[in-house]
DNA sequence: AGTAATACATCACAAATCTATGTATTATAT
DNA sequence: ATATAATACATAGATTTGTGATGTATTACT
């Protein structure tokens, strides 16, 4: 027999995460060098005090659309019987990282202009 | 005859608005009182250095969304034979407003810690 | 023994925005 | 005058991303 977990109500509307999940696991990939995805979507939780909850359905088909560009490897573990795969950065994945932390820097100072009344010029 | 301006390549990847298109413009009433759609495009073009170039068919369904949603109202005007719809925010959209951009304020800073490493304890 | 947590996976679906169209008026430059 | 650019709205199909609902299986805790 097997169950399941109940649902937790993620605290963000689903929309925001979009396009930033991505940033999300370059940067825990490049601070960390090597985690397996239930690890990410843990630290990510308790990184966020529970307001980021990555579902598997969006992180597993993420990593495995990054393993398929070519910006993250892994390699098969076993603890025990139960398989970790443990993700690492390639030199394409860490320039991606860099120019897509620089873009979302970026646009998060946009969004301080046109959302939060922040002047252009600080 | 009618002619078609070049498309120019928004600055950020097509997903990072995602989410925040809405909280854009919900401010921009509250700061405006009363602006039209074509109006909207162009501050947003401003505001954000032609970083962020709104598209007629992100602006204009997202206005009628809104308008459906009961958090905008709008009135036509006719400058000539051109239409314009100037929209103004209901009380609705005003609560709207306010709760929506505490939670996008507050994935913002979430995603400081993520994604930039900020401490959680600032 | 039963439940919770760990650890992966897939797929139909929803939601939001984009791209490509369409229509029409008005201003500007040549 | 006339071609172009800018103004001002609209819709529809395609795309993208993450979700929700499943599925399978092992290990830890109570």
């Amino acid at each position: 027999m097997y169950y399941y977990s109940i649902y937790i109500c993620p605290m963000y509307s689903k929309e925001l995460l979009k396009g930033t999940l991505s940033a999300i696991i370059l940067n825990l990939l490049s601070e960390n060098k090597r985690m397996y995805g239930y690890e990410i979507s843990q630290i990510v939780k308790e990184l966020s005090d529970d307001k980021v909850l990555l579902k598997d359905g969006s992180l597993y088909p993420a990593l495995q659309k990054m393993t398929k560009d070519g910006l993250v490897t892994f390699e098969e573990e076993y603890i025990g019987k139960r398989v970790r795969k443990y993700y690492t950065l390639t030199p394409k994945g860490n320039e991606e990282k860099i120019t897509y932390l620089k873009e979302l820097k970026d646009f998060m100072a946009t969004l301080n202009v046109l959302v939060f009344n922040e002047t252009k010029f600080a």
